[in-house]
DNA sequence: TTGAAAGCGCTACCAC
DNA sequence: GTGGTAGCGCTTTCAA
């Protein structure tokens, strides 16, 4: 059922039927409510692809994430982080269009995606520190915003981003406290943004506490289980291993586990960090330790904010760049909670 | 620029260009060349909306994914899956768009898909044994492929599988022949076909070998942490604990063992069973023992083989069904491959 | 081998 | 308050 035989089983012109159905006021009241009844009744929808050609917009909103080549693998987060944005797109009635795209020879598809006026906007995940695809999109005209940050990228522009600095500098504040100095980090591939900040935390908190960081505690790589693994290999042969590790990524900790299990070696208070998809934070039971990340829900929150973010942007281009940081949960035994205030801004 | 501009710019009628372009052959070659060149170089790209509208297919596909209600969560499988399949559209010139709706009230949802027109085919992950959106569809026309099945359906339709039932009733019988004889399972919701299906394979085993299902070692629910670690909890608790558990999910695994790091407790020989999302084999280390599991790097196989399937009966809408059962793999310590060959099909 | 023009289904401008 | 109609950018007859 289209507009036309819509409009004709109703007696009525294409013009008239489209103005009730799209809430113009210029269309008696009595007249609206039988057309939306018919319709209703008969099940029209209007054809996405003719509404769109008419109107110029897509009522589509893209994400771009990041495949790496190496392992083909996609960072588990964005699923939580869609499903949240999901739920704010349909709402509004828009459609979601995902395009994985693998690292290098991206400026094509950006073009492409532009050109083909498939979306009205983009999310950009998995940002680098520097990352070109933001000057690109700000040169096409899309409008976008970047879930995470790009550090070493000039001109403004929207994005979302957990606190990854503050989060570390905490976590690794507080195990000091505990005693530790010799404290380990299995962190992402710190070209990405996001592990950079989560370095440049846990160096800050090393260096406050007069503690020389120590290049063979300090592991990057794409957050595999792979990666924990031999990591944590590696650091429990060492002369002196470490007493505590903190890790980027659930995965990542499965695998720093297996190591740690073939030994039965108990390393220091077997104290891990995970910023990123676990549902209770992974060592929760056995740390007496508070454990900052973002829990499954959180990231979901994060996807919701985004979306707005984005979708008020379309709808108002005038708007210039916006930004939101957002603080890690705080998890101790199995509550969990936002993170408590701290002296100054660490972001 | 669209199409008249470069037509214009080229001083040739669009049909001409829009022929060349799309590899029509009555265009003389050299036109082609000049066209297709000077394309390129201005950057032209056909606006996929008018092309939809024109030639009424929408150069997409529709993945639709069931949002936990509950939990508001996303099996993690999913993201796998779609990044493999996602590459065989992007191949194909297809796009990808994606909906995640919760469960109930779904039929809706796919009528309005439909009627939008801005896919040409689904693919519907998460069936239920009982799931009325393969009848939904089927009546709709459009095209679909389902990530899974749903057994208690009788009509026939295209679906792509792991044979779950086979890898649980291995590892079952491994479990076994090791001498287990309290095997505990921490299932999925059995509402959901390859919960199921695990569960089957799971009392064919003990059936087979003359043990009694423990109706107290038999759990199911959404596979959270949250579930792994409370039936973990309880079950340690119980007179006769288990001493051997397969879980249905590596997040569930992970409740598992911080149920187990309270208590310093070796369960049995530690071993659990994994089917989804992990990249090693969850306990491959200490586990002197087979695990059957879907690894990431397959599962994304999964999801291009389902891609290729769905635009094969797009392209050929007079095939009928076409199903295709993928056997787990089997990982042993640290080598992955394919299950050895089982006596007799057991599906 | 090329071009003119109708039409895909809808919106939005202009006239009544 | 309602209707006629010109596009949106492309494909696809039909003619030349």
């Amino acid at each position: 059922m289209n507009l036309k035989q819509l409009s004709e089983h109703l007696g009525l012109s294409q013009t008239t039927v489209s103005r009730a159905l799209n809430g113009y006021p210029e269309v008696r009241e009595e007249t609206r409510r039988r057309i939306v009844s018919v319709a209703r009744e008969v099940g029209y929808i209007p054809n996405a692809r003719a509404k769109g050609l008419a109107t110029g917009r897509a009522m589509s909103i893209g994400h771009v994430i990041p495949v790496s080549k190496a392992h083909e693998m996609v960072n588990p987060v964005f699923a939580d982080f869609i499903s949240g944005a999901s739920e704010v797109y349909t709402a509004a009635g828009y459609d979601l269009t995902l395009s994985m795209v693998e690292d290098g020879a991206q400026e094509a598809r950006y073009r492409d995606i532009r050109a083909k006026g498939n979306v009205d906007g983009l999310i950009l995940h998995g940002p680098h520190r520097t990352d070109h695809r933001i000057d690109l999109l700000s040169e096409l005209g899309l409008p976008f915003v970047v879930h995470g940050r790009a550090s070493d990228m000039d001109a403004p522009y929207s994005w979302i981003d957990m606190n990854n600095r503050r989060a570390f500098k905490r976590a690794t504040q507080l195990l000091i406290e505990l005693g530790h100095r010799r404290i380990a980090l299995i962190n992402g591939l710190e070209t990405m943004d996001f592990a950079w900040r989560r370095r440049e935390g846990y160096l800050a908190a090393l260096e406050e506490a007069g503690i020389a960081p120590n290049p063979e505690l300090m592991v990057q790589g794409e957050m595999t289980e792979e990666l924990g693994y031999s990591a944590m290999r590696k650091m429990r042969g060492m002369d002196a291993p470490p007493t505590a590790v903190l890790t980027s990524s659930v995965i990542t900790a499965i695998g720093v586990r297996h190591a740690l299990d073939e030994t039965g070696l108990t390393l220091g208070r077997d104290i891990s960090l995970v910023t990123h998809d676990d549902d209770l934070g992974y060592l929760r039971n056995r740390a007496a330790v508070p454990v900052f990340t973002a829990t499954r829900s959180s990231v979901r929150e994060h996807g919701k904010r985004a979306a707005e973010m984005l979708l008020s942007l379309i709808a108002d281009p005038e708007t210039g760049p916006v930004q939101e940081l957002l603080e890690a949960d705080l998890i101790i035994g199995r509550s969990t909670g936002p993170a408590p205030a701290l002296e100054g801004p660490v972001v």
